[in-house]
DNA sequence: AATTATATGTAAGGTTTTCTAACATCGTTG
DNA sequence: CAACGATGTTAGAAAACCTTACATATAATT
C-alpha cells in the first residue's frame, strides 16, 4: 500500500537548500502550501522538511504558474491525478482477487 | 568521468537531519569530518550540507568505532579502496582504447 | 467600475539550528 | 605517565527558519 521510501521521497531538504534548487523565493514555496500544494514534514523545533520529490513537483508548480495557470486550478488537477491513481490501483487490486479467487463483479 | 549526480549523492542534507537519520551526535559528525572521513558540502553562510551517501558512509564508520576500529584506521581503508578503484577505472578505459584503435601495450 | 482574490515582496521579532573554539573526561597506546 | 583518540559539554555568535502583518500589482468576479 505504502510505497517504500526511496531517497527520493524521504523529507529531509530544509527549505534554503530548496529555494536554491528550485530558484523559487521561500515565500512562493511557503505559499504553494498554504494553497495546499505541497505537504512539508516538519522537525520537531517547526522548520519544514522536504523530499526530491517536492522538489521536482515545485518546479512543475512553477511552471504552470508562468503559464498563468493559477494554484486553485493546479490543485484540481493535482486531486484528480491523485483520484485517478487511485482507482486504477484499487482496479488492480481488484483484478489481482479475481484471479487468486474467481469473484465476480456484480 | 565523474559520476552522474543522482539524489543519492547530492549534498542537500543539513547536519541536523543527519544527526536523527544516524543516531549519532553532531560532535561526532563534525570529528570524523576532521579526521578527513566525510566531505560534506557547505552553504554560502557555512552551514554543512550532506548526500544520503554520507549518511550510509557515516553508518558504516559509526560501525566500525564500534567494531574498535581507530578513524585512522578507517582512513586508511578508505584510502585503498579508492585508490583500486581508480585503477580498475584507468584499467577498463585501456581495454576500450585497445578494443578501438588496437593499441598495445609495452 | 468597484470589490475581491491571487501571487509575491518585504519587514519585524522571535525561535531554532548551526558554527567554532575551548575545556573536560576517559580509555588506550607508546 | 604522557600523548593520543573519541566524545561530551559549554558558551557566544551567526545563520537559518518561523509566523504575522502590511503592501502591491494583477486578475477574476460581481
Amino acid at each position: 500500500m505504502a510505497k517504500e521510501a526511496s531517497y527520493k521521497d524521504k523529507k529531509v531538504i530544509t527549505i534554503g537548500i530548496v529555494r536554491e534548487l528550485t530558484g523559487l523565493s521561500e515565500r512562493q514555496i511557503r505559499y504553494y502550501e498554504e494553497r495546499k500544494l505541497i505537504f512539508p514534514e516538519r522537525t520537531s523545533g517547526g522548520s519544514r522538511k522536504y523530499s526530491f520529490a517536492d522538489i521536482e513537483l515545485l518546479m512543475d508548480i512553477a511552471e504552470k504558474i508562468e503559464d498563468g495557470v493559477q494554484t486553485y486550478e493546479i490543485r484540481q488537477e493535482m486531486k484528480k491525478k491523485n483520484a485517478d491513481a487511485t482507482k486504477l490501483r484499487n482496479k488492480m487490486i481488484q483484478g489481482q482477487l479475481n484471479a487468486q479467487f474467481g469473484t465476480r463483479k456484480r
